[in-house]
DNA sequence: TGATAATATCATATTCACATGATAATATCA
DNA sequence: TGATATTATCATGTGAATATGATATTATCA
C-alpha cells in the first residue's frame, strides 16, 4: 500500500511521538526501527524539509518532531514520499475518469479512495501512540 | 494502488468484457488498450493459467473470458499480479500486527482495508461493463 | 501437406525504488 | 582553536517490476 520509504518515515515519525524529549540520532532511530541508517537519513531529511521534523546538526544534534503528535496528520508524513496521496487514479487506468466521464468502476472506486484519504488525512500521530 | 501488471489485466478483462464475440487476438487488444503487445501476451497467458481467461492457439485463436462476466469477480483477475490482495500488511510495517497485539493504527487501518477488499472481492467485471 | 496465423516460452534490456558508502558542512565543547 | 559528533549531500550499486525481441509450439485452411 505505502513505498518502503513512506513506511520508514511513518514508523520513525510515530517512535519519535512515543519517546519525546531531546533529538535523537539517525543511527539511534535507524537501529530502533531496524532500518537503514543511511538511508533513513535522508528520508529524515525529507521531511524535515517537508516541515514535519526539526533537524538539529552538530553534537548533541539530531531530529525532533516539528509540532505536536496531535497536530501532524498522517497525510503530512506520507505525502512527500507516495504522489498517489494527492494525485488519486483510477483504478482501471484511463487517462481522464470523473464524475463527468465516468469509467465503469468509477462510483465505487471512489467511495474505496474516499476512505482511504479520510485515514491518512484525518489520523493524527497523537492518535497512534502508545497509551 | 495496483501494479502496472494488474490494471493491464484489468483494463483487457473489461475490454473482453465490452465486446463480446469470437477470440480476441493479442495484438489487436494491445493496440486498442495502448499497451505493449509482447508484455500483454505474457499477462493473458497468465489469466487464462488463472481461469479467468480462455486460449485458443493457431489461425482464428485469441483469447475470450472463461466465464460470464457477471461471475468474474475483479480479485480473480488482480490476484496473480498483486500479492497484497492476499497478506494484507499493517500501515506501520510491523511484522506481527492483531487483534490481540494491535499497531497504534491497527482498528483504523482495518475497516480501510476491509472497504478496499470489499470493492475487489464483490465488484465483478459485469459490474464495470459499458450500459 | 505445407503455408500461415496465432499463442507459449525463453533470453535479454531498461527503469526505478531501494540501498550503500564516502565526503562535505556545521555545531559543540575542551 | 582544534577535535569530534552530527546532519547534508553526492556518487554509486543492486534487485525487482516492467518491457522488448526472438524463437518454439500449435492450430487452421487451401
Amino acid at each position: 500500500m505505502l513505498s518502503q520509504t513512506a513506511e520508514y518515515a511513518l514508523r520513525a515519525a510515530v517512535w519519535l511521538a512515543d519517546h519525546p524529549g531531546g533529538p535523537v540520532r539517525v543511527g539511534e532511530l535507524a537501529t530502533a526501527l531496524k532500518v537503514p541508517k543511511n538511508y533513513l537519513s535522508k528520508t529524515m531529511h525529507q521531511m524535515a524539509r517537508a516541515g514535519v521534523l526539526s533537524s538539529v546538526r552538530g553534537k548533541n544534534g539530531g531530529f525532533t518532531l516539528a509540532r505536536k503528535p496531535s497536530s501532524i496528520k498522517l497525510i503530512d508524513i506520507v505525502r512527500p514520499f507516495d504522489p498517489m496521496m494527492d494525485r488519486r487514479e483510477c483504478v482501471l487506468g484511463r487517462p481522464t475518469c470523473s464524475d463527468a466521464s465516468p469509467c465503469g468502476a468509477h462510483e465505487r472506486w471512489k467511495a474505496v479512495m474516499q476512505t482511504t484519504m479520510t485515514f491518512f488525512s484525518q489520523t493524527t500521530l497523537g492518535d497512534l501512540m502508545k497509551r
